[in-house]
DNA sequence: GTTTATGCAAAGGTTTTGCAAGTGG
DNA sequence: CCACTTGCAAAACCTTTGCATAAAC
């Protein structure tokens, strides 16, 4: 597993990759915001820090480090695809549908209930990023008064 | 809630919905597979019963359907959305990456964990079909040997 | 009869692909 | 050098939309 500190080519190299221009300002697009991102997002991050690569290469280099298992990929709605740069931990979010903010979610109640699953069910699920939609008890847009 | 035993227009009425042919049609279709469906799954098994109905008036009547609450949508991958008829209980699945089977994952499990995330978040998670993917224990299509 | 649903065709948006030129090891 | 990556443009893909016709209430 790659870590916080391992510089972009170190981590392509650690994992059979080309070290290229284009990953390796993804993978500090990626790290610098703890965050999961869209392709757009993803391609305005690059501009503001000065490179420019195009749609379909950012779209290829996002396979690419998903398929190596440095990227998490999460389809919340149609054509609202995010990445996430995985790390140790807190790849789990839960999204407010009311206001589309998202939270970080313990991972650790997920392990459990990932135990729990393959316990009764022989069953591993494959969670290094889930991502939950719900309401936020004290959403501020919402007049939460069920 | 709608009993499995209602008739599709009984259903629909009940929700205030039209009763038409297409809803009727995508309803049977939904309630007699007990799994969730991709939208070219619903229009060929539309076709296998006989009827045919315009892509377009399938998105519609799936539309329509979670509108009211009756049918709940997923989103595994891009372009594969699947939906899937609400009845009582068994929302909640594991779909294997191996094989690619869907199988039902204990609801109580689920209910278990979005209590937990709520009391450690503050989160209601809305969770009426939640699909999560991992691997079977025993997957024909894996030498399971890890 | 009025409102709503449907089919058709075409648009919309996101993601993928083919190929030539450029770059990494 | 050879294999892989990138940019460009166009295709492919799923989903939505406009409008005239048809059906439901």
């Amino acid at each position: 597993m790659p870590e916080s500190n391992d510089s972009p080519n170190d981590v392509l190299r650690g994992s059979g990759l080309r070290a290229t221009p284009a990953r390796r300002a993804v993978i500090d697009v990626l790290r610098e915001s703890r965050n999961h991102m869209t392709v757009i997002e993803v391609i305005d991050a690059l501009a503001l820090s000065g490179s420019r690569f195009d749609q379909s290469t950012v779209y290829r280099v996002l396979s690419d480090l998903g398929g190596v298992g440095l990227v998490a990929e999460s389809r919340l709605s149609p054509g609202d695809t995010v990445f996430e740069w995985i790390s140790q931990s807190n790849h789990h979010h839960i999204q407010c549908t009311s206001c589309g903010r998202t939270l970080p979610l313990d991972d650790e109640l997920v392990q459990q209930f990932i135990s729990r699953v393959h316990e009764r069910h022989g069953f591993h699920v494959n969670a290094t990023h889930l991502v939950l939609s719900g309401i936020e008890h004290d959403c501020p847009a919402t007049d939460h008064s069920d």
